[in-house]
DNA sequence: GGACTTCGTTCAGTAGCTTAAGAATGTGGG
DNA sequence: CCCACATTCTTAAGCTACTGAACGAAGTCC
């Protein structure tokens, strides 16, 4: 029901046979834990120790895992395995506002090439597909070893209609359907996904978070969403429009949101708001050196108006500490209503003022947290913060294909 | 690893094969649809129809399912599946503040019959096992047909220590520590749930309510908290404690809570906060006709406050009225977070009062539903929300047996 | 070199599904 | 009344992914 486009498994797979479930939880353990070995596998997913052999023998053959080294044992040492991050490849498209980014990953996650354009102009599938090829062309990869591409827009799946502030370039487009024709031009499956989960899923990928954390991916761009992974399955709610963090009210007669309700954390902190007021406090704009005439764009802004708070400019810190303390209370409703255990910012807005608001979020998080609830929360910012997005998207079609 | 305690069903059966998913699916499809015919359960599980004439087959002869009349079709007719009430029997046991109470139910959820006992003063273990022993004395079944016992208390799992007005009787005890020690002495699996979470599971298998449905269950006691039910599974968090819906905050600068964080629903808009306010409200009080001295404790005084709004007392029907407008303000936040399509309210409170909060929540959620995110959100009030908890907690050993 | 330890594989068996064919049970037409 | 026809359900054979148990492999220690 709820399987993304193009996603060719369904839950049921026809044919002889189920989905094998070994299959899947190895190579989750592996991607979390690399380098295991073939008892450590079995413990860990509770399987035995013959099936797992059998797994992995057929991992093998696939090339998808590579054995390397051993270590002692008071007996037979134990072959150790990894992922083989060339095996299997995938294409990330993040479709912003005014840029269009492409990343082509391996199967662990990393970069391997890496592509930029501006917004198109003309036909968006065109582009697509033209630049999809270039990039992988570029990089002189096998395209038979490319799994499928991962496209991440801002905003929830489905139509982009109904958003009055959409980008020319995607207004009047529908997820689903870029996803289908993007999918039967390329040739390969297409997932849709929107920015906050697709960097989550890309987070829990490349950190190497394990199915055991419940995990929240804080997500700031243009606005500002959350992306929900628990028990290693992403959350996408009845519609595909789970995550709406800047939508979590935070002050209940606060001012109206255009979304219609009051006190959104996105009208009274997202990264909109903080531009604006940059831009009509003078002192403020000087110090980020804003036009007040003609903004360049709420990203470039907001990472001025970072830039020179890191610096040392106080206006502009006052501004990103006003809008960290609303952030940082919406945060924990989120610990608090799930029971998070991981929280990581990440987005090209954390990734500019990751300072601000890290510390803002630690504090509040852990007050009541040793106080109260006997836990910890870790709250961490993500090492590719700036690109999670694309590559989110990449790794959403490595999870969706090696959990087959 | 998250699996309760007392749960006889580890993820992994050992031993010879996997768990069969047919049955669960097939066991979930009837409950929610009931009744259904061997085809249209094929169509919608995915199934073969073959595979559903075995596992069906097997349901028979264990009494869990019965066929019951037939409908025509153009050919054979539909032989009609439905779930047996009374082959399989459930306590469910809410350890309140000052009542305990125990309902036997049936595999349906429906209540066979109930007990209620003022909190223990002595054993609370031993007061336990005789009166479910009383219960199911008195109701004349067959021990042998009952799964197991459910056992809620306010807050989540793990220690009661750490809270400070936790009621005498269970203080010092540890949720697993009970539950353990419960099953011994009765010699069932016992599950121990928080009590959202609970009427949550109860309400998703008495209200029929089918795993497409993203839902959660806002429950009103003595505090104020969420279960979360998403594609068929209560969400418990990283370490069981999700649903802490009474600590979403909805004010950033608000009072001081009790957690350690500011401006919590539970602080600003609790039961005890409404109840507090009363009593120190003359008009409100003289109105709801509290003592001001001797409170009888937050629920009957919060009842209290309901009923006299409910009678047309203005000053009653403001507080109602303020604590509503939080409440709201909180169930949009968990909504948008989620992706949520049905809220259900539920548990003592909000049976009382779900006159004034059912329509407020329905007002402000609504107001964005439609106008922006173009779903469609609803908001009901359980039909049993008095005592959603005990029914909740026989849900739950409902639904973890029958998933084996 | 042989006992011991630990890791990994092989082999037979089984549960839970599949596909494919057929049996059961109704309707409607001559 | 009997025979197509439609539809539902069952049976039979086979495949896949696992399990358990025994065995082979590759080290260490004495």
């Amino acid at each position: 029901m709820r399987e993304a486009v193009g996603d060719a498994v369904p839950a049921n797979r026809p044919g002889r046979g189920r989905r094998p479930a070994a299959r899947e939880s190895i190579l989750d353990a592996i991607r979390a834990s690399e380098p295991l070995s073939r008892v450590e596998l079995a413990a860990m997913t509770g399987l035995t120790e013959a099936a797992v052999s059998m797994t992995v023998r057929r991992l093998l053959e696939e090339g998808l895992v590579v054995e390397t080294g051993r270590t002692p044992t008071g007996g037979k040492p134990r072959t150790l395995l990894r992922l083989d991050p060339a095996a299997r490849l995938a294409v990330g498209v993040y479709l912003d506002r005014d840029t269009t980014t492409y990343v082509l990953t391996g199967q662990t996650g990393g970069v391997i090439s890496r592509l930029a354009r501006p917004a198109p102009t003309g036909d968006l599938l065109e582009h697509l597909t033209t630049d999809i090829g270039t990039l992988l062309a570029g990089s002189g990869v096998d395209r038979a070893r490319c799994l499928g591409v991962g496209v991440v827009w801002p905003g929830p799946r489905g139509s982009m209609a109904r958003f009055d502030d959409a980008p020319p370039h995607l207004r009047g487009w529908d997820s689903e359907e870029l996803g289908q024709r993007l999918a039967a031009g390329t040739g390969w499956p297409v997932l849709v996904e929107n920015d906050a989960t697709a960097a989550a899923v890309g987070e829990y990928w490349v950190a190497r978070v394990g199915p055991e954390q419940a995990f929240a991916a804080l997500y700031m761009g243009s606005g500002i969403g959350a992306g929900i992974v628990v028990e290693g399955r992403a959350m996408r709610g009845g519609h595909g429009a789970a995550g709406e963090f800047g939508h979590v009210c935070v002050q209940v007669d606060g001012p109206e949101c255009w979304c219609g309700s009051r006190g959104c954390l996105e009208i009274l902190a997202g990264p909109r708001t903080v531009v604006t007021a940059a831009r009509t406090d003078p002192v403020a704009a000087a110090e980020a050196g804003l036009d007040p005439s003609a903004g360049r764009g709420v990203a470039a802004d907001f990472a001025a108006v970072a830039r020179a708070a890191r610096a040392g400019a106080p206006r502009c810190l006052g501004l990103l500490e006003d809008s960290a303390r609303y952030v940082a209370a919406a945060a924990e409703s989120v610990v608090n209503l799930l029971d998070i255990d991981l929280v990581v910012l990440t987005g090209p807005g954390f990734a500019a003022a990751s300072f601000v608001y890290g510390p803002a979020i630690m504090r509040r998080v852990s007050d009541a947290d040793t106080r109260t609830w006997g836990r910890s929360v870790t709250v961490t910012v993500s090492l590719a913060a700036a690109t999670a997005s694309a590559t989110g998207a990449a790794a959403l079609v490595l999870q969706s294909h090696l959990r087959r």
